[in-house]
DNA sequence: ATTTCCCTGATTGTTGACAATACCCATGAC
DNA sequence: GTCATGGGTATTGTCAACAATCAGGGAAAT
């Protein structure tokens, strides 16, 4: 699979340069196949993907509105490194956004997306029983579970915001701090009452779900970034491997 | 002024040509002197503005980003036109981070930037009292009011996703719909509740009273835009004014 | 030895021209 | 009269070359 199958939207196979080369320098970067923080330069990148510098910078300019690249004025643009604190604010953005799209999905999802929302958490299940260590498929299936209750909520200018932009971002951090799902039999149970009281139209219950759920996941991250440093205040000169292995799924 | 002084960020005079043009065509949408709907032609703006259509396609995809604009392959762009269910849906955005942001400004303002928020929200006031018929100010005052809530909270993407994002969306809707500052009084007592909440720390009532104060907007709308249905049905053939006159400031 | 200055190389910003696509309107067939 | 079809024109997409700016290194002065 070249295209990511994620953003929902069909790629209509691009029609333009800049598009294609924003997908796929957008799937570059979430992958780690850019690493956070390196640095992009317009001609080597121009002639990796045999295009010329105008839509590559078109692509980079958009792929900056993502806040994916970061650019200076006349000095260049660098692949964004998403700092703990970075992180946490997204979290903030997550909880707001998603809270309120679980709100606007038990008002407005129709009962096939409810059904088609079971099908994806039951899918997810299997997965994750079938080969804890594909975590690969864990991660995109955990993400598509958010991604239908926010699709669910008919609001467009949150579906943008949150499908074409945080998530981006989550899987950036994801990638960023080789960070495999954990904690899934938690996020299992929480996903199901959360379904649930969508599919009873609980607006207010599907709110709270998906807050706690989203502050769930917040409280692990920072209790575990917590927990590194004083892993690394004992092992003063240690090799810091900042969050590996297992951060919250949501 | 021929800068908005509304981005908060220093303009720093923009040192690139896109940067500039950017903001220019961002001024220019948001005052409706390039008209909602309107086509845009790039070599007609590359002339206007004197520049060639390299950097303005690059500002143009940025206008694109931030929702502005609305681009087809190989057909052009125009300038986006709020539909009231667009327009709805920017409530329900605003209401999910504006809430969430004066629950982090109540925790992480400082009394500086309370006392700027009380100083703001007493130049309003006279502001309002002085001359009711000068909309311009009591519009942006009133976005100054929710922006510096906004940068209170300390969130860096709460706030380019608010100051840089809806925030001009909002600016448009109300010249798109020539909405003039209504229900001023009730706002002015929300405004006042929301800073006290605020200032004595208490993160749930600040976001409790942001919701409802943006909710309560969003219901005004939503009424006056029945209205001027109602209005329409009454006068087949009437001129439809919509939502002309007063519309709720936030 | 350290600091300052300048110079060189490379990268970014900008431009104008060329190619491809889509809209518009006129022409013709039914 | 209505609809399909074709060409002309304007606009968009792309490219390669030119100008402006910045980073790094070396030489000279203190």
């Amino acid at each position: 699979m070249t295209s990511t199958t994620f953003s929902g939207e069909i790629p209509l196979e691009a029609r333009t340069l800049a598009e294609r080369v924003f997908q796929q320098l957008q799937d570059a970067i979430v992958r780690g196949e850019l690493p956070a923080g390196s640095k992009i330069t317009e001609p080597g990148l121009a002639q990796t993907y045999g295009i010329s510098r105008g839509p590559l910078r078109e692509a980079m300019r958009r792929l900056e509105a993502h806040r994916l690249i970061e650019r200076e004025p006349h000095v260049g643009a660098r692949v964004v490194k998403l700092s703990m604190r970075e992180l946490l604010e997204l979290f903030d953005m997550r909880e707001a956004l998603e809270s309120m799209a679980a709100r606007l999905a038990a008002r407005h999802m129709t009962v096939e997306e409810v059904q088609a929302l079971r099908d994806v958490l039951i899918a997810h299940e299997e997965q994750g029983d079938l080969d804890q260590a594909e975590a690969y498929y864990q991660r995109e299936g955990d993400l598509d579970f958010h991604y239908l209750i926010v699709r669910g909520s008919h609001n467009r200018m949150l579906m943008t915001t949150l499908c074409d932009d945080l998530y981006y971002l989550v899987r950036l951090y994801r990638t960023q701090y080789s960070a495999r799902g954990g904690r899934p039999q938690r996020a299992f149970i929480e996903h199901h009452r959360i379904v649930d009281a969508i599919a009873s139209g609980d607006e207010e219950l599907a709110e709270q779900l998906m807050r706690r759920h989203v502050i769930a996941a917040r409280q692990t991250v920072a209790e575990r970034y917590a927990m590194s440093l004083d892993e690394d205040r004992e092992l003063p000169k240690g090799s810091r491997k900042a969050l590996s292995g297992r951060t919250p799924s949501t």
